[in-house]
DNA sequence: TTCCTATGTTGGAATCATTACAAAGTAATT
DNA sequence: AATTACTTTGTAATGATTCCAACATAGGAA
């Protein structure tokens, strides 16, 4: 699963952010930053039955909103019900399916200059001191286009 | 509250949608065409309480999610726990605080373009079929930094 | 290394937004 | 006016997330 470079960078990342390292963080941003699944709390718990069998899903909500306060990871809601968790190692946005929930990552290049744009431009209309921000495009996958038989 | 145009232009929405008209699907949706605060189920309770005093918070939840699904009206989470809604008569982005949740609407010239470009981007890469997207940037409200004493 | 304590983990209960359901009401068509 | 499919309503059920108190432990101090 996460091998040995992961648990090397997952571990500085912890360290350099001042937070315990306890088995549980380390092992759960270990396995955000090598699966690109957007997990919910009950695919980790599932993900990681071997590593942590007793660990409560108390402690997976704890540990990810520590590690969203730290900004190391993001929250997505595709509209399943459920919150999915994102490793944000490189920049990227994701393209969410309205009829199955998949999604998937999109960036390209010159992607981190568009989002300073629209950054730097908000602050000015707005008077917000902007901190980040989250862009979600809207469709069906390739998938879902095929079983419901869509023609583009 | 809702002025006569108001009235007038709603009824017009619903009736294009082929959606039966009744009370509360009209009163709702003025209300939203005619305040934009990004309320919640709650807030617009409050505010229809003198012309519909009667009406159970399902009823909300009902025509709210058939107004989404006919695309009059898009879902906003700002991290409070419950879902704002925002008739969406005019093209806009958000900036979200992320100390007192303030929802304020934010564009610029070209933004329609801009989003049509980031559309085709994404249909080219990602070979999803668009249907929509929501941009959300997040930062520090003008009141919040005051109230922080954060300095720019 | 051992001790100490602030911090993290656990599991179960509590919360709260949203949905499900069945009974009663009604908009639109005839 | 009669019909009927759709809508509203109140309440119960659901389910994700948070709260809490007891227990465990990471990491600094001695
Ligand atoms: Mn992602
Ligand atoms: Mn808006
Ligand atoms: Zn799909
Ligand atoms: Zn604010």
């Amino acid at each position: 699963m996460a091998n040995n470079s992961v648990m090397e960078d997952t571990l500085k990342v912890l360290k350099d952010h001042k937070l315990r390292v306890t088995p549980q963080r380390h092992i759960i941003l270990a396995y955000l930053a090598s699966h690109h699944n957007h997990p919910t709390v009950e695919t980790i718990r599932d993900g990681l039955s071997k590593e942590l069998p007793n660990m409560g899903s108390s402690t997976i909500y704890n540990t990810l909103n520590t590690f969203v306060e730290h900004r190391l990871v993001v929250e997505l809601q595709n509209g399943d019900g459920s919150t999915h968790y994102d490793y944000f190692g490189t920049p990227h946005y994701h393209a969410i399916c309205t009829n199955c929930g998949k999604i998937v990552d999109v960036t390209y290049p010159g992607f981190s200059k568009d989002e300073k744009t629209l950054e730097e431009r908000t602050a000015d209309i707005s008077g917000y001191m902007i901190s980040g921000n989250h862009m979600e495009v809207y469709g069906l996958c390739p998938e879902c286009q095929v079983k419901l038989g869509v023609k583009k």
